[in-house]
DNA sequence: TTTGTTATTGGAAACCATTTTCAATAGGAA
DNA sequence: TTCCTATTGAAAATGGTTTCCAATAACAAA
């Protein structure tokens, strides 16, 4: 019901989609794009709304359909292109987990980062989020950043780490 | 002219081939192919001889062309088929480092596992093996995979660690 | 509010790494 | 050497992503 209202109010008056912006969850999104010179469209607008609502790891398609249900009018292309842009950015973060098509998230929540790296079972491709040993993981990453940098020249901008394995469902079967 | 000399044994004495394995790096790797029921056939050996013998994280047409110069006759499925079977039995890695081609490397050398990590520079793509901080990354990692794997129910078989950021040339672009 | 400029869009087609299909071939046990 | 079947190469299919292009919408300026 709630979204059909939304859906309705996007369509009859934008200003008034716009004022609702505190309702959604990613009204502190819209400035960065502004900031960067684009233009914030319903599309883009709707993709960092599905973007804001999902603890999920989103494909590209799979924010495309969602998206879909409240602005039908957008284009899987306007959606690859969203998110290259936001890639680009650096409001979203884009993953591989070895299924053969990228995944997405937003780089940051309402409540600033939320640094957490994942859990990949091999067996059915179910990802967890973890928010354990992040402490260690980041002064061991600040250190190795440090050495790095200076031993390979190398301007370091960021780190990705994942463990792979078997999830609890793939280990019995 | 090695390599042609070579070339030529392989097309006219297969037994001969193999009484110069020590001549390659990766008479270690056959046994581990056989032992697994696999067939040694010429083109697994020679895709083999070509990751034992680089550094490079080779793309699957890197091998290929590398292979074709030795063993012409090798068809860029094959080649496929091979990795797969390779990263299957755990005797190859394959990265993915956001190219849009996968990288395959020997997950061991002669004189055993050297584990090392990749710094992946975003403007030009270059990887760099780094075998810092290695020590103190096991043992985080260690930590890391029991914690998680009670907490999270996971068998954790896996690990990756990539860092990114701009290499010397690029940065000073 | 209206207008004008141009960034952005959707849809179709192109792209391209990888996989599948299938008949021919080659590995290797007997 | 023979036989069985795993393996192969070539061509076609697949599927996620990108490109092309004319139509449209964002938004600055009037």
């Amino acid at each position: 019901m709630e979204r059909l209202f939304l859906l309705k109010m996007v369509f009859i008056n934008k200003s008034k989609v716009m004022e609702k912006e505190f309702e959604r969850g990613h009204h502190w999104c819209r400035g960065r794009v502004k900031g960067f010179g684009f233009r914030l469209t319903l599309g883009r607008d709707a993709v960092l709304d599905v973007l804001s609502r999902t603890e999920d790891h989103l494909s590209a398609e799979d924010i495309y359909i969602r998206v879909h249900e409240t602005y039908p009018a957008i284009g899987l292309t306007s959606v690859y292109r969203t998110l290259d842009m936001l890639v680009n950015i650096g409001l979203v973060y884009k993953f591989d987990f070895g299924d053969g098509r990228a995944r997405f998230e937003l780089a940051e929540g309402p409540k600033g980062k939320d640094h957490h790296h994942h859990l990949v079972c091999t067996g059915c491709g179910r990802i967890v989020n973890y928010r354990d040993f992040i402490d260690e993981e980041v002064a061991l990453l600040k250190k190795a950043e440090e050495g790095l940098s200076e031993k390979h020249n190398f301007a370091i901008t960021n780190h990705l780490i994942q463990f792979y394995g078997l999830c609890e469902d793939c280990r019995n079967k």
